[in-house]
Order: C-alpha cells, then sequence, then structure tokens
DNA sequence: TATAACTGTAACAATTTTGTAATATTTTCT
DNA sequence: AGAAAATATTACAAAATTGTTACAGTTATA
C-alpha cells in the first residue's frame, strides 16, 4: 500500500484553516499547516510535501513570495502549488501564475472543488514524474514499465524485468547467485542456484538485441553485474 | 476555436419561448427547447448541453422532476441548471434549489437579466469548460460523458468509462488491480482482483470495435496501462 | 412491475513464464 | 595439453497468469 502523500497548508484566516484541513484529511491526505510564511518554510525544510496550499495574503513571507522562493530552490523548484486569493482579478491570476503557481483558487470556494483541484494537480504532476533507470544506453522508464536498448524497445519477462531492473539500481556491484534469489525472486523462495544463469541468459538474449555489447558481466566463482568492464 | 456552447430550454409558453431563444443566440450560444419534460429527456440523452433551463411548470415531468432526474444520472449530476418561476414565493425557491438547481429566475424577467444569469452560471460552473482527454485515436468528453473511437461513438457502462477515463488521464502509466480497483472503484471496496481482469475485457472489446488496434496493454505479472507499445 | 443494463464470480481455455536437467562450452589450474 | 570447475545453452514440462465466457444477483429504466 502507498503511504499517505502530504499536504501542506499555509492559511492565516483562523476560521479558514479547519475546513481546509478537514476536508483534505478526510480525502485521505495528510495535513501539515502553517498561518505564515516563515513556519512554512521551516516546515519544508523538514519534509518537502507532496503538494503546498498558500493563501495570497498571509504575514511574512506572502504567497506571492513563498512561491518565488519555493521554486528557486532545486529541491521544490516543481513543488506544484495552489494559491488561494480572494480577489478575482484577471491581474492577479496572471501575477498568481507567473510566480510559478501551478493552479488558483478563488475564494470563496467548496471543499468539493478544493478536493477536485488537488487530485488533479497531483494527477498531472505524478504521471509527468516518470522514473528512468539508465546504465550505458539501457534505459528504464519504471512507470510505464518499459526496457529500451538504445531506440529499440525491448521486451522481458517478469523475472527479466526485476532482475534488469535490480542491476540498474545497484550499478556495478557483483551480486552473488544467493543474493540475486534473495532479492529478485524473494525472501523464502527456493529455487536451484543455476536457476539464474538460466535467466541471466534469457536477460542477455533479450538485452543485446542485433550485435549491441553485453554489459552483464559474470563474475566467475562470485556471481554477476552489470557493467561497462 | 473553441464550439458554440449550447443551452437547453425547456418552456411551454409559446409566446415565451421566441423571445428566450432569440436572446439567448443573439449572445452568441446555441439553443435546443422543447415544450415539456419527456422531450427534454429526449434531447439531453441526444447531446448534454453546457446548460439548462427548465421553466417550473410543464407538462410531463414537471421542471422540479426534471431537475431531479437530472441530478440523479451521473452523465449530468453537475449540469449547470436554471428553474424559471412564476411564483415569487419564499417556499418555492427554496424547494427549487434544494431540488438542485442552481440558480431560480422569477417571471417576468428582462432579456438581459436571463442573459447576465446564464454567464454567471456557466463562468463558475466548473463544465463551462469541455475537459477533453485523447490518447491516439480514443477521445473522451468528459463533462458529457460521450466516448469515441476515431468518429465513431463508443458505448460504455460507467465502470468501463471511469476505467478508460483512469487511464486516459494517466497514459502509459501501468496500474495493478489494486491500484485500478482503489482509484477507479473506489477506496475500501472489497472485490476480487479479477473482476479488473473482466472489466478491462469489456472495455477492450467496447473500444475496439472494427478492427481497431488494442492499446489497452497488459503487463503481465504487473497490470495494466493503455499505451501505443 | 417488467425489462434491460450493469456487476461480480466462477470455471475453463489459452498463453506465457519459470524451473530443471541434460549437454556444450569456457576458464582455470596443474 | 588435459582435467576439473564453473558457466552457457537448449529443450521441455510444470506452474502461473491472463483471456474468455456464462450466469446470477443488483440496480436502473421504461
Amino acid at each position: 500500500m502507498e503511504t499517505k502523500k502530504k499536504i501542506l497548508v499555509v492559511e492565516d484566516d483562523k476560521s479558514l484553516l479547519p475546513m481546509i484541513t478537514y476536508n483534505i484529511e478526510k480525502n485521505g491526505f495528510q495535513v501539515s499547516s502553517a498561518t505564515n510564511g516563515e513556519d512554512a518554510l521551516l516546515l519544508m525544510k523538514e519534509e518537502i510535501p507532496s503538494l503546498a496550499i498558500f493563501d495570497w495574503m498571509i504575514p511574512a513571507p506572502s504567497g506571492l513570495e513563498l512561491c518565488k522562493i519555493v521554486r528557486r530552490k532545486p529541491e521544490t523548484s516543481n513543488l506544484p502549488i495552489i494559491m488561494l486569493t480572494a480577489k478575482e482579478e484577471e491581474e492577479d491570476r496572471v501575477r498568481g501564475l507567473d510566480c510559478g503557481a501551478d493552479d488558483y483558487i478563488t475564494k470563496p470556494f467548496s471543499p468539493a472543488e478544493l478536493i477536485a483541484r488537488i487530485k488533479a494537480l497531483l494527477r498531472r504532476s505524478s504521471s509527468s514524474t516518470d522514473q528512468i533507470l539508465e546504465f550505458e544506453d539501457i534505459k528504464i522508464v519504471t512507470n510505464q514499465h518499459k526496457v529500451y536498448r538504445g531506440e529499440a524497445r525491448v521486451r522481458l519477462g517478469p523475472l527479466e524485468y526485476k532482475l534488469l531492473k535490480h542491476f540498474l539500481e545497484n550499478p556495478g556491484r557483483v551480486f552473488s547467485r544467493e543474493q540475486l534469489l534473495d532479492s529478485v525472486w524473494g525472501h523464502g523462495i527456493y529455487v536451484e542456484q543455476r536457476t539464474v544463469d538460466t535467466h541471466i541468459r534469457r536477460l542477455r538474449k533479450a538485452v543485446n538485441l542485433n550485435g549491441k555489447k553485453n554489459l552483464i558481466r559474470t563474475i566467475r566463482a562470485t556471481g554477476y553485474s552489470i557493467d561497462k568492464d
């Protein structure tokens, strides 16, 4: 099961904050909150949330400034941000998006709208974050479960995929057959150690498509690794 | 360029209808009209409008009933509705809003008022913007709950629709059966994981109408995704 | 209320993946 | 070079996973 996503809410309206917090939590997220920009920055230094909601008008660094600060730091430069604003003027909206906010909501708003926006934004940003593993010209897009060798798509069975992924996550490192059985096949599963050889063979066959150089190295009497050699 | 927004008017007063129609069209909308509730339902089955105006007193399903019916169907549950009523009693107003109407106008009213209310309602309702999801030649117009494969209309059951929508919102991404049950069926609902397979099958059958290429990919031992492959 | 549409399951078929054993090849050491 | 050890390759049956169909219980619709 996936762990709960954390959402940071920065809002100084003492009557609004509980409403927001309540509704977000009801939808299965975890909330941390601040009533001014300074505290918000401290909280973010502690833990970077999955999404942040800033009110436009808050003490200390305003929502607008907060937004700019967050965008400037590399570790939060693509944190999804929603701005809350009481004004409906097009001008503010433009400035809000201009400072790097991903969406804005005009007060008053309904809980349903807030949640919908949060989910939509999380979806957009999470699906655009493909996790990519690479080694030389081998590439895995884990979200999509796809493997490439150079430009060409490589098709692997479930075990070969896990095996390759494990190597790419630990490039250059040598694993004994026993270790591989443990981390790729899983604990407590008993199969012959030689079985690893067979799957290494299958993996090589698939990945070394046309005369591509073999990157899966055999270390005699020890095991295997992925390496330039 | 955006296509004209369609407004459904249901009014049995033969002298009032042309006036309403004329004024709405003059403001750049497209109008479809009916003089009783039954016809209105048929029209909506054809195409879901961007906004609907119901007179309180119409034959067959009254405006009030119409309103309730519309709200009950998932594909029109958030259709913006304006009620027209001759009575000014607070009681009716309450009942009108209670049934799910978004606004009401008391007769007699000026064309200017009508237009102003329409525009205001369209502005604040999220469904005023057609959200369109596309992947290859599959298209969903979300606020109309319509699905197309190329030019052809595809009819899906509620679950298949949600399933497809989920895939289109996250193109290429692989979801396990568990994740799909969570996000499509909903949290805390317990059904067999294999149930997903059955619905995938139904979705494929419906979407791959005539020899269309299958875009719903099976990732063995992992799950499903929508993908060019 | 009768009819149709939608869902969840189970059973069986089709397909893919996996483990193993037997055999071939390579490497290392004497 | 020859023997021994380790790994590579191949083929095949068992196991696991998914596809497909049919059916019964529910829910929506006329």
